[in-house]
DNA sequence: CAACCGTGGCC
DNA sequence: TGGCCAAGGTT
């Protein structure tokens, strides 16, 4: 079934070719950007749209240039900066990392799979991309693109099912140029696929460099028949009131009192129990006279 | 493996 | 309007 795509050589040709065309030019692919920028751009792409990233990466890396200089700053002044970006546990592991790089890889992030997965907020997708796009390296780079696009062109299905990531990178791995360099290349382009021509709602597949081979299309694009995926609530949940407290610290420079905490949400209960997740997850600190406030910033 | 972790835009 | 979706990671 995946014969169609075993022709490694020539589709991987196509997919560049088309990438090369069509990509976007986004300043962490330029070549002078660093492995430093790559990492950073990463992290902050987990989950969040390329649209909203793209200022603060160019923010974060005339600020930040290097590791060291991350490290340097406050957890506070961290978790400023990230702004509205979204999961800002992801910033304070960032931070954590970068400090990390600079004290135990010489300021330089790590160029191999194995050193990176054992930094915080770096896990399977992340280290291949760091490898593959800072490095030039060959790894099977899965993100949700790339699920997407393999289990249409090559499984035929409408929709990736559930993440299995022993399967799904072994999907792509089948894939995957023999050499570093077309291997990065075709890593970067078949993510960009997924992003613009194989998207989730309406893809365009008219658009696509890959029909005739695609075997979602050979089979008449069959709707999605795997289990139903799970749907995040947002309204309500503790995460919306965790994000209101953290917004109200983001937004005051000093610490806060309590009564300015309650102010965001009606219900003690959660609230409280927000706050005090907060306060483990060391995104908020206690003063001593009973204030709150970023962390490092009092 | 399932649940949890922010935020905003789109159809 | 509200569910879906967006370059995941950790527990």
């Amino acid at each position: 079934m995946a014969a169609t795509l075993a022709g490694v050589p020539i589709e991987a040709d196509i997919l560049i070719d088309w990438f090369d065309e069509h990509g976007r030019d986004l300043p962490w692919r330029h070549p002078e950007c660093t492995p430093w920028g790559v990492l950073v751009s990463e992290i902050m792409l987990q989950q969040t749209p390329v649209a909203r990233v793209q200022p603060v990466w160019l923010e974060w890396l005339d600020r930040w240039p290097r590791p060291s200089s991350l490290a340097s700053a406050s957890q506070g002044e961290v978790l400023r900066a990230w702004g509205k970006l979204g999961y800002p546990r992801r910033a304070l592991r960032l931070h954590a990392a970068a400090s990390a790089i600079a004290t135990e890889h010489g300021d330089r992030v790590p160029d191999d799979v194995d050193t990176l997965l054992a930094l915080p907020g770096i896990g399977a997708y992340t280290a291949r991309a760091v490898a593959a796009f800072a490095y030039g390296k060959r790894a099977p780079v899965v993100d949700t693109n790339v699920r997407r696009v393999v289990a249409r062109a090559v499984h035929g299905a409408g929709d990736a099912g559930p993440a299995s990531n022993t399967r799904d990178m072994a999907d792509v791995e089948a894939l995957l140029p023999s050499s570093d360099t077309p291997a990065a290349r075709f890593s970067a382009a078949i993510m960009e696929l997924g992003a613009l021509v194989c998207t989730a709602r309406s893809p365009r597949c008219a658009d696509c460099p890959l029909t005739g081979l695609c075997a979602w299309q050979r089979a008449g694009k069959p709707a999605y028949s795997g289990p139903a995926k799970p749907v995040q609530k947002f309204a309500g949940t503790d995460r919306q009131v965790r994000g209101l407290l953290l917004d109200v610290l983001r937004n005051t420079s000093g610490p806060v009192a309590k009564t300015a905490l309650d102010a965001v949400w009606s219900k003690s209960g959660q609230r409280d129990r927000c706050l005090h997740s907060l306060l483990e997850d060391g995104l908020v600190e206690q003063t001593t006279d009973g204030h709150f406030a970023l962390p490092g910033e009092h």
